[in-house]
DNA sequence: GAGTCGTGGAA
DNA sequence: TTTCCAAGACT
């Protein structure tokens, strides 16, 4: 079952052209038996779910330096965390992330599980996940199975079944070239593969190591796998947001409940979103429309936000929401941009 | 199994 | 401009 020569194939070329990454330890050194941080581990394999290397190296360079091991963010308060992850999406990975520390800071002794079953139960830690710290961290011999490994899979062997369909097969597929020696490596070595060569769009075949062994390759079918189910069209949804800037230039937001879109994250006040816009005034004030809207897409819908703006007065008490000295970068994307529109408009009032 | 849950870069 | 989709988890 086992394929030894395709495993040593793909470690040959890991050795030799490994991405260098801030939360890795590169193949030379691991031989040497330096192992990583598994708290660097776990927050960068929490951060790069469903996002880009690119967009999480900043983001893991300022959770490090702020809170440099497990005991450290255990610690933290909610919204200081989530203020440092805003922008970086998925923010229930940022409630799971500080639940997770806490776990571990708290029942743990501040030690992260080195087994699947016990990485598993911690909160956001999913299959992959548990996969990816136990290989990666304690190279334990377990099967890494994320988007990179299923599209290697589908076009090495060919797999022309449509995703999720294809899981159980791929997974079995993988299973069977993990390696029992050096496990933490060549889970990363398919990642690389898979986002340096075995691409989604125009793969780089003739500097693949598998590339004698590719059945889509073969076929000429590679840039036509993995194939997957229709994806539905995403509905526009319409809402109304209220920035309200007080004299001393204090922010009327308010805080997001923790279930739902954007849980637990600072935002504008304003009625739900859907399929016309509600006008929910959170404080009897002379609202303006500055005559822009925000437009922003998410996972399964388009967003139009209307903007209301506002000079509150000092003493003003909203029916909701709290006024706070602002910090831009703590809200997330959708909530910056009505910021930076209604900031101008506001500005540009009081000049003239 | 299917829906929910962000964002930005690339084509 | 629009679509795709990136180291998924949770319900």
């Amino acid at each position: 079952m086992r394929d030894g020569r395709l495993s040593a194939n793909l470690l040959d070329w890991y050795d030799r052209h490994a991405r260098d990454l801030p939360w890795r330890v590169p193949p030379d050194a691991r031989r040497r038996g330096v192992m990583p941080d598994p708290y660097a581990v776990w927050l960068s394999e929490i951060m790069l779910q469903q996002t880009t290397v690119a967009a999480v190296k900043g983001y893991f360079h300022r959770f490090l330096a702020r809170w440099p091991d497990v005991t450290a963010l255990a610690r933290a308060e909610d919204g200081a965390v989530m203020g440092e992850w805003a922008g970086l999406g998925y923010y229930a990975r940022a409630r799971n992330l500080l639940k997770c520390a806490r776990v571990v800071a708290d029942d743990l002794g501040g030690v992260f599980p080195d087994t699947l079953d016990g990485l598993r139960a911690l909160p956001g830690i999913g299959p992959y996940t548990a996969a990816a710290i136990a290989a990666i961290a304690f190279d334990r011999p377990e099967c890494v199975v994320d988007g990179n490994v299923e599209r290697v899979m589908a076009r090495l062997f060919r797999i022309e079944t449509p995703l999720p369909a294809a899981k159980p097969e791929i997974r079995s597929r993988a299973e069977a070239l993990t390696p029992r020696a050096r496990p933490g490596d060549h889970a990363q070595a398919v990642m690389d593969l898979g986002a340096t060569i075995c691409t989604p769009k125009s793969p780089a075949c003739g500097l693949c190591p598998w590339r004698g062994s590719c059945a889509a390759l073969a076929a000429g079918v590679q840039s036509d796998l993995p194939a997957r189910a229709p994806k539905k069209p995403k509905p526009v949804r319409h809402g109304i947001a209220y920035l309200g800037r007080r004299e001393d230039g204090a922010w009327l937001v308010e805080r997001r409940p923790e279930r739902g879109l954007l849980g637990g994250m600072l935002g504008w006040p304003g009625g739900d979103w859907g399929e016309m816009p509600q006008e929910v005034p959170p404080v009897n004030a002379d609202w303006r429309d500055p005559g822009v809207e925000v437009r922003h897409t998410f996972t399964h819908f388009h967003l139009r936000l209307g903007l209301r703006i506002a000079t509150l007065p000092q003493d003003i008490q909203p029916k909701t929401g709290e006024f706070v000295t602002l910090h831009p970068g703590d809200l997330p994307t959708v909530m910056r941009k009505a910021h930076d529109l209604a900031k101008a408009a506001l500005d540009a009032d009081a000049s003239g």
